[in-house]
DNA sequence: TTGGAATGTCAACAAGGCTGACTTATGCTG
DNA sequence: CAGCATAAGTCAGCCTTGTTGACATTCCAA
Protein backbone atom coordinates (compact mmCIF):
# COMPACT_ATOMS: atom_id res chain seq x y z
CA UNK A 1 0.00 0.00 0.00
CA UNK A 2 3.03 2.20 0.47
CA UNK A 3 1.29 5.16 1.99
CA UNK A 4 4.02 6.42 4.23
CA UNK A 5 1.77 6.59 7.25
CA UNK A 6 0.24 4.15 9.60
CA UNK A 7 -3.44 3.40 9.60
CA UNK A 8 -3.05 0.91 6.80
CA UNK A 9 -5.07 -1.74 8.59
CA UNK A 10 -8.67 -2.21 7.75
CA UNK A 11 -10.21 -1.57 11.10
CA UNK A 12 -8.86 1.87 11.97
CA UNK A 13 -11.12 4.76 12.86
CA UNK A 14 -8.10 7.01 12.44
CA UNK A 15 -8.73 10.35 10.83
CA UNK A 16 -5.13 10.66 9.82
CA UNK A 17 -5.34 8.41 6.82
CA UNK A 18 -6.47 11.16 4.49
CA UNK A 19 -3.13 12.56 3.49
CA UNK A 20 -2.92 14.65 0.35
CA UNK A 21 -0.92 11.84 -1.16
CA UNK A 22 -3.65 9.31 -0.52
CA UNK A 23 -6.26 11.61 -1.94
CA UNK A 24 -4.18 12.23 -5.01
CA UNK A 25 -3.84 8.52 -5.56
CA UNK A 26 -7.60 8.24 -5.39
CA UNK A 27 -7.91 11.01 -7.96
CA UNK A 28 -5.54 9.29 -10.31
CA UNK A 29 -7.26 5.97 -9.80
CA UNK A 30 -10.52 7.59 -10.84
CA UNK A 31 -8.89 9.02 -13.93
CA UNK A 32 -7.28 5.80 -15.12
CA UNK A 33 -10.23 3.63 -14.19
CA UNK A 34 -12.68 5.83 -16.07
CA UNK A 35 -10.60 5.38 -19.17
CA UNK A 36 -10.96 1.63 -18.86
CA UNK A 37 -14.61 2.02 -18.06
CA UNK A 38 -15.37 3.74 -21.36
CA UNK A 39 -12.81 1.94 -23.53
CA UNK A 40 -14.87 -1.04 -24.64
CA UNK A 41 -18.05 0.74 -25.73
CA UNK A 42 -15.94 3.45 -27.36
CA UNK A 43 -14.23 0.83 -29.47
CA UNK A 44 -17.55 -0.55 -30.66
CA UNK A 45 -18.96 2.89 -31.37
CA UNK A 46 -15.99 4.16 -33.30
CA UNK A 47 -16.82 1.71 -36.05
CA UNK A 48 -20.37 3.01 -36.23
CA UNK A 49 -20.20 6.78 -36.67
CA UNK A 50 -21.51 7.18 -33.13
CA UNK A 51 -19.81 8.48 -30.03
CA UNK A 52 -20.02 8.32 -26.28
CA UNK A 53 -22.94 10.72 -26.25
CA UNK A 54 -25.01 8.30 -28.29
CA UNK A 55 -24.14 5.53 -25.89
CA UNK A 56 -25.32 7.56 -22.92
CA UNK A 57 -28.59 8.44 -24.58
CA UNK A 58 -29.25 4.84 -25.55
CA UNK A 59 -28.35 3.61 -22.10
CA UNK A 60 -30.79 5.84 -20.27
CA UNK A 61 -33.61 5.47 -22.77
CA UNK A 62 -33.30 1.75 -22.28
CA UNK A 63 -33.23 2.25 -18.57
CA UNK A 64 -36.30 4.48 -18.46
CA UNK A 65 -38.39 3.81 -21.56
CA UNK A 66 -40.90 6.51 -22.39
CA UNK A 67 -38.82 9.19 -20.71
CA UNK A 68 -39.30 12.72 -22.03
CA UNK A 69 -36.53 14.72 -23.61
CA UNK A 70 -36.52 17.05 -20.67
CA UNK A 71 -36.10 14.25 -18.20
CA UNK A 72 -33.27 12.75 -20.20
CA UNK A 73 -31.68 16.18 -20.26
CA UNK A 74 -31.54 16.43 -16.52
CA UNK A 75 -30.11 12.93 -16.24
CA UNK A 76 -27.37 13.57 -18.75
CA UNK A 77 -26.58 17.10 -17.64
CA UNK A 78 -26.17 18.62 -21.09
CA UNK A 79 -28.10 21.25 -22.99
CA UNK A 80 -31.15 20.27 -24.95
CA UNK A 81 -29.47 21.40 -28.16
CA UNK A 82 -26.59 19.08 -27.53
CA UNK A 83 -28.83 16.14 -26.77
CA UNK A 84 -31.04 16.93 -29.72
CA UNK A 85 -28.28 16.46 -32.25
CA UNK A 86 -27.52 13.03 -30.91
CA UNK A 87 -31.16 12.11 -30.64
CA UNK A 88 -31.89 13.20 -34.17
CA UNK A 89 -29.33 10.89 -35.70
CA UNK A 90 -30.54 8.01 -33.54
CA UNK A 91 -34.11 8.62 -34.68
CA UNK A 92 -33.11 8.99 -38.33
CA UNK A 93 -31.17 5.75 -38.13
CA UNK A 94 -34.14 3.98 -36.64
CA UNK A 95 -32.64 3.18 -33.25
CA UNK A 96 -34.90 5.43 -31.22
CA UNK A 97 -38.57 6.23 -31.60
CA UNK A 98 -40.05 9.55 -30.50
CA UNK A 99 -43.77 9.59 -29.73
CA UNK A 100 -45.73 12.78 -29.16
CA UNK A 101 -47.15 12.92 -25.66
CA UNK A 102 -50.80 12.01 -25.29
CA UNK A 103 -51.78 14.34 -22.51
CA UNK A 104 -49.20 17.03 -23.22
CA UNK A 105 -48.42 17.26 -26.91
CA UNK A 106 -45.33 19.35 -26.29
CA UNK A 107 -43.57 16.38 -24.82
CA UNK A 108 -41.81 13.63 -26.76
CA UNK A 109 -41.56 10.21 -25.21
CA UNK A 110 -38.51 8.18 -26.18
CA UNK A 111 -38.27 4.44 -26.80
CA UNK A 112 -35.66 2.13 -28.26
CA UNK A 113 -36.64 0.26 -31.40
CA UNK A 114 -35.59 -3.35 -31.83
CA UNK A 115 -32.45 -2.21 -33.60
CA UNK A 116 -31.81 0.22 -30.76
CA UNK A 117 -32.19 -2.49 -28.15
CA UNK A 118 -29.79 -4.65 -30.04
CA UNK A 119 -27.08 -2.00 -30.04
CA UNK A 120 -27.76 -1.29 -26.39
CA UNK A 121 -27.16 -4.93 -25.63
CA UNK A 122 -23.90 -4.99 -27.51
CA UNK A 123 -22.62 -1.91 -25.74
CA UNK A 124 -23.66 -2.79 -22.25
CA UNK A 125 -22.48 -6.36 -22.64
CA UNK A 126 -19.02 -5.03 -23.34
CA UNK A 127 -19.13 -2.67 -20.41
CA UNK A 128 -20.62 -5.20 -18.03
CA UNK A 129 -18.02 -7.78 -18.94
CA UNK A 130 -15.26 -5.51 -17.71
CA UNK A 131 -17.28 -4.51 -14.67
CA UNK A 132 -17.98 -8.12 -13.82
CA UNK A 133 -14.31 -9.04 -14.08
CA UNK A 134 -13.36 -6.15 -11.83
CA UNK A 135 -16.05 -7.05 -9.29
CA UNK A 136 -15.00 -10.68 -9.27
CA UNK A 137 -11.34 -9.80 -8.83
CA UNK A 138 -12.07 -7.36 -6.03
CA UNK A 139 -14.64 -9.34 -4.09
CA UNK A 140 -18.01 -8.45 -2.55
CA UNK A 141 -16.73 -6.31 0.30
CA UNK A 142 -14.63 -4.19 -2.01
CA UNK A 143 -17.62 -3.76 -4.30
CA UNK A 144 -19.74 -2.48 -1.44
CA UNK A 145 -17.06 0.04 -0.54
CA UNK A 146 -16.66 1.05 -4.14
CA UNK A 147 -20.32 1.90 -4.41
CA UNK A 148 -20.37 3.73 -1.12
CA UNK A 149 -17.52 6.02 -2.07
CA UNK A 150 -18.88 6.70 -5.55
CA UNK A 151 -22.21 7.68 -4.10
CA UNK A 152 -20.56 10.01 -1.63
CA UNK A 153 -18.72 11.66 -4.48
CA UNK A 154 -21.83 12.63 -6.44
CA UNK A 155 -23.48 16.01 -6.39
CA UNK A 156 -26.72 15.86 -4.39
CA UNK A 157 -28.81 16.30 -7.53
CA UNK A 158 -27.05 13.45 -9.25
CA UNK A 159 -27.41 11.28 -6.19
CA UNK A 160 -31.15 11.86 -6.26
CA UNK A 161 -31.32 10.98 -9.94
CA UNK A 162 -29.20 7.91 -9.33
CA UNK A 163 -31.54 6.70 -6.60
CA UNK A 164 -34.60 7.35 -8.67
CA UNK A 165 -33.24 5.18 -11.44
CA UNK A 166 -32.43 2.42 -8.99
CA UNK A 167 -35.99 2.35 -7.73
CA UNK A 168 -37.48 2.12 -11.19
CA UNK A 169 -34.89 -0.34 -12.39
CA UNK A 170 -35.35 -3.24 -10.04
CA UNK B 1 -30.39 -2.97 -1.68
CA UNK B 2 -33.39 -4.32 -3.52
CA UNK B 3 -31.61 -6.43 -6.05
CA UNK B 4 -34.16 -9.11 -6.57
CA UNK B 5 -31.76 -11.87 -5.61
CA UNK B 6 -30.26 -13.07 -2.42
CA UNK B 7 -26.60 -12.63 -1.58
CA UNK B 8 -27.09 -9.12 -0.34
CA UNK B 9 -25.09 -9.67 2.83
CA UNK B 10 -21.53 -8.51 3.02
CA UNK B 11 -19.78 -11.69 3.85
CA UNK B 12 -20.94 -13.95 1.04
CA UNK B 13 -18.55 -15.69 -1.30
CA UNK B 14 -21.54 -16.20 -3.56
CA UNK B 15 -20.95 -15.79 -7.24
CA UNK B 16 -24.58 -14.95 -7.81
CA UNK B 17 -24.37 -11.38 -6.65
CA UNK B 18 -23.28 -10.14 -10.04
CA UNK B 19 -26.63 -9.71 -11.65
CA UNK B 20 -26.90 -7.52 -14.70
CA UNK B 21 -28.91 -5.13 -12.60
CA UNK B 22 -26.15 -4.81 -10.02
CA UNK B 23 -23.57 -4.28 -12.70
CA UNK B 24 -25.71 -1.65 -14.34
CA UNK B 25 -26.01 0.18 -11.07
CA UNK B 26 -22.24 0.15 -10.81
CA UNK B 27 -21.99 1.56 -14.30
CA UNK B 28 -24.39 4.36 -13.50
CA UNK B 29 -22.62 5.09 -10.24
CA UNK B 30 -19.38 5.51 -12.17
CA UNK B 31 -21.06 7.86 -14.59
CA UNK B 32 -22.65 10.11 -11.99
CA UNK B 33 -19.66 10.06 -9.67
CA UNK B 34 -17.26 11.04 -12.43
CA UNK B 35 -19.38 14.07 -13.09
CA UNK B 36 -18.98 15.13 -9.49
CA UNK B 37 -15.32 14.30 -9.62
CA UNK B 38 -14.63 16.78 -12.44
CA UNK B 39 -17.20 19.41 -11.51
CA UNK B 40 -15.14 21.56 -9.14
CA UNK B 41 -12.00 21.97 -11.26
CA UNK B 42 -14.16 22.50 -14.33
CA UNK B 43 -15.87 25.38 -12.62
CA UNK B 44 -12.55 27.04 -11.79
CA UNK B 45 -11.17 26.47 -15.28
CA UNK B 46 -14.18 27.80 -17.15
CA UNK B 47 -13.37 31.26 -15.87
CA UNK B 48 -9.83 31.00 -17.19
CA UNK B 49 -10.02 30.05 -20.89
CA UNK B 50 -8.65 26.63 -19.97
CA UNK B 51 -10.34 23.26 -20.04
CA UNK B 52 -10.07 19.81 -18.58
CA UNK B 53 -7.19 18.96 -20.89
CA UNK B 54 -5.12 21.74 -19.34
CA UNK B 55 -5.95 20.46 -15.90
CA UNK B 56 -4.76 16.97 -16.72
CA UNK B 57 -1.49 18.24 -18.15
CA UNK B 58 -0.85 20.43 -15.12
CA UNK B 59 -1.72 17.64 -12.74
CA UNK B 60 0.73 15.16 -14.17
CA UNK B 61 3.53 17.66 -14.70
CA UNK B 62 3.20 18.51 -11.04
CA UNK B 63 3.16 14.86 -10.17
CA UNK B 64 6.24 13.97 -12.20
CA UNK B 65 8.29 17.15 -12.63
CA UNK B 66 10.82 16.96 -15.42
CA UNK B 67 8.78 14.44 -17.36
CA UNK B 68 9.34 14.40 -21.08
CA UNK B 69 6.64 15.17 -23.60
CA UNK B 70 6.63 11.58 -24.76
CA UNK B 71 6.14 10.27 -21.25
CA UNK B 72 3.30 12.68 -20.59
CA UNK B 73 1.73 11.54 -23.84
CA UNK B 74 1.61 7.93 -22.74
CA UNK B 75 0.17 8.88 -19.36
CA UNK B 76 -2.59 10.97 -20.84
CA UNK B 77 -3.33 8.68 -23.74
CA UNK B 78 -3.76 11.38 -26.37
CA UNK B 79 -1.87 12.26 -29.53
CA UNK B 80 1.06 14.64 -29.47
CA UNK B 81 -0.85 17.09 -31.66
CA UNK B 82 -3.62 17.20 -29.15
CA UNK B 83 -1.29 17.59 -26.20
CA UNK B 84 0.82 20.12 -28.03
CA UNK B 85 -2.06 22.51 -28.46
CA UNK B 86 -2.67 22.50 -24.73
CA UNK B 87 1.01 22.61 -23.79
CA UNK B 88 1.71 25.51 -26.09
CA UNK B 89 -0.85 27.75 -24.43
CA UNK B 90 0.39 26.77 -20.98
CA UNK B 91 3.98 27.62 -21.94
CA UNK B 92 2.97 30.88 -23.61
CA UNK B 93 1.02 31.87 -20.52
CA UNK B 94 4.00 31.11 -18.30
CA UNK B 95 2.50 28.24 -16.33
CA UNK B 96 4.78 25.55 -17.68
CA UNK B 97 8.46 25.63 -18.49
CA UNK B 98 10.07 23.43 -21.13
CA UNK B 99 13.79 22.74 -20.72
CA UNK B 100 15.99 21.05 -23.30
CA UNK B 101 17.31 17.73 -22.03
CA UNK B 102 20.88 17.68 -20.74
CA UNK B 103 21.91 14.20 -21.80
CA UNK B 104 19.55 13.91 -24.74
CA UNK B 105 18.95 17.28 -26.27
CA UNK B 106 16.01 16.05 -28.32
CA UNK B 107 13.93 15.72 -25.22
CA UNK B 108 12.05 18.53 -23.52
CA UNK B 109 11.57 18.29 -19.78
CA UNK B 110 8.47 19.91 -18.37
CA UNK B 111 8.15 21.81 -15.11
CA UNK B 112 5.51 23.99 -13.52
CA UNK B 113 6.48 27.59 -12.93
CA UNK B 114 5.42 29.30 -9.71
CA UNK B 115 2.27 30.50 -11.42
CA UNK B 116 1.66 26.98 -12.67
CA UNK B 117 2.06 25.52 -9.20
CA UNK B 118 -0.35 28.06 -7.86
CA UNK B 119 -3.05 27.06 -10.31
CA UNK B 120 -2.34 23.40 -9.69
CA UNK B 121 -2.90 24.00 -5.99
CA UNK B 122 -6.19 25.75 -6.60
CA UNK B 123 -7.45 22.96 -8.82
CA UNK B 124 -6.35 20.03 -6.74
CA UNK B 125 -7.51 21.66 -3.53
CA UNK B 126 -10.98 21.78 -4.98
CA UNK B 127 -10.83 18.21 -6.12
CA UNK B 128 -9.27 16.91 -2.95
CA UNK B 129 -11.87 18.63 -0.83
CA UNK B 130 -14.63 16.64 -2.48
CA UNK B 131 -12.57 13.47 -2.35
CA UNK B 132 -11.82 13.97 1.32
CA UNK B 133 -15.48 14.50 2.13
CA UNK B 134 -16.43 11.36 0.25
CA UNK B 135 -13.69 9.32 1.96
CA UNK B 136 -14.72 10.60 5.37
CA UNK B 137 -18.36 9.84 4.76
CA UNK B 138 -17.62 6.35 3.47
CA UNK B 139 -15.01 5.26 5.98
CA UNK B 140 -11.63 3.52 5.64
CA UNK B 141 -12.91 0.10 4.67
CA UNK B 142 -15.05 1.49 1.89
CA UNK B 143 -12.09 3.50 0.64
CA UNK B 144 -9.94 0.40 0.45
CA UNK B 145 -12.64 -1.38 -1.54
CA UNK B 146 -13.10 1.62 -3.77
CA UNK B 147 -9.44 1.62 -4.71
CA UNK B 148 -9.37 -2.11 -5.25
CA UNK B 149 -12.25 -2.07 -7.69
CA UNK B 150 -10.94 0.96 -9.58
CA UNK B 151 -7.61 -0.71 -10.02
CA UNK B 152 -9.22 -3.88 -11.29
CA UNK B 153 -11.12 -1.81 -13.82
CA UNK B 154 -8.05 -0.29 -15.47
CA UNK B 155 -6.42 -1.53 -18.63
CA UNK B 156 -3.15 -3.30 -17.81
CA UNK B 157 -1.09 -0.51 -19.38
CA UNK B 158 -2.85 2.09 -17.30
CA UNK B 159 -2.43 0.03 -14.19
CA UNK B 160 1.29 -0.08 -14.78
CA UNK B 161 1.41 3.68 -15.29
CA UNK B 162 -0.68 4.17 -12.18
CA UNK B 163 1.69 2.09 -10.08
CA UNK B 164 4.74 3.81 -11.45
CA UNK B 165 3.32 7.17 -10.40
CA UNK B 166 2.58 5.83 -6.95
CA UNK B 167 6.14 4.72 -6.46
CA UNK B 168 7.57 8.05 -7.46
CA UNK B 169 4.97 9.97 -5.52
CA UNK B 170 5.36 8.62 -2.02
C1' DT C 1 -57.95 35.35 -25.43
C1' DT C 2 -53.66 36.51 -24.69
C1' DG C 3 -49.14 36.36 -22.58
C1' DG C 4 -45.84 33.57 -20.24
C1' DA C 5 -43.73 29.10 -19.50
C1' DA C 6 -42.35 24.73 -21.25
C1' DT C 7 -40.71 21.98 -25.05
C1' DG C 8 -38.33 21.06 -28.97
C1' DT C 9 -35.63 22.52 -33.40
C1' DC C 10 -32.20 24.99 -36.31
C1' DA C 11 -27.77 27.46 -36.87
C1' DA C 12 -23.31 28.78 -35.67
C1' DC C 13 -19.27 28.49 -32.83
C1' DA C 14 -15.46 26.46 -29.62
C1' DA C 15 -12.85 22.82 -27.26
C1' DG C 16 -10.41 19.01 -27.80
C1' DG C 17 -10.06 14.62 -29.67
C1' DC C 18 -8.19 12.42 -34.27
C1' DT C 19 -5.21 11.41 -38.82
C1' DG C 20 -1.71 12.55 -42.15
C1' DA C 21 2.21 14.89 -43.88
C1' DC C 22 6.19 17.26 -42.91
C1' DT C 23 10.44 19.71 -40.60
C1' DT C 24 14.14 20.10 -37.34
C1' DA C 25 17.38 18.50 -34.21
C1' DT C 26 19.66 14.97 -32.22
C1' DG C 27 21.28 10.18 -31.20
C1' DC C 28 23.10 5.93 -32.58
C1' DT C 29 24.99 2.30 -35.42
C1' DG C 30 27.23 0.09 -39.24
C1' DC D 1 31.06 9.66 -41.48
C1' DA D 2 26.57 8.31 -43.59
C1' DG D 3 22.29 7.17 -42.89
C1' DC D 4 18.50 5.64 -40.28
C1' DA D 5 15.81 6.15 -35.97
C1' DT D 6 13.82 8.92 -32.44
C1' DA D 7 11.84 13.19 -30.01
C1' DA D 8 9.53 17.06 -30.65
C1' DG D 9 6.94 20.44 -32.97
C1' DT D 10 3.84 22.34 -36.77
C1' DC D 11 0.16 22.84 -40.24
C1' DA D 12 -4.10 21.44 -42.17
C1' DG D 13 -8.36 19.38 -41.85
C1' DC D 14 -11.79 16.38 -39.91
C1' DC D 15 -15.21 14.66 -36.13
C1' DT D 16 -17.79 14.63 -31.83
C1' DT D 17 -19.89 17.03 -28.47
C1' DG D 18 -20.27 20.72 -25.68
C1' DT D 19 -22.01 25.84 -25.78
C1' DT D 20 -25.45 30.25 -26.93
C1' DG D 21 -28.91 32.54 -29.48
C1' DA D 22 -33.05 32.71 -32.11
C1' DC D 23 -37.31 30.75 -33.04
C1' DA D 24 -41.69 27.72 -33.48
C1' DT D 25 -45.11 25.17 -31.14
C1' DT D 26 -48.00 23.99 -27.42
C1' DC D 27 -50.14 24.44 -22.95
C1' DC D 28 -52.17 26.85 -19.24
C1' DA D 29 -53.63 30.42 -16.29
C1' DA D 30 -54.95 35.20 -15.58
Amino acid sequence: MADGHGASGHGGESLLYLTDEQLRQGIEAMFFAYRGFTADPDRILSGLAYGRAHHRAIHFINRAPGTTVNNLLSILGVTKQSLNRVLRTLIEDGLVESRVGRTDKRERHLYLTDAGSELEQRLSDAQRTRMRAAYRAAGPEAVAGFRTVLEAMMDPDMRRTYHKLRESGT
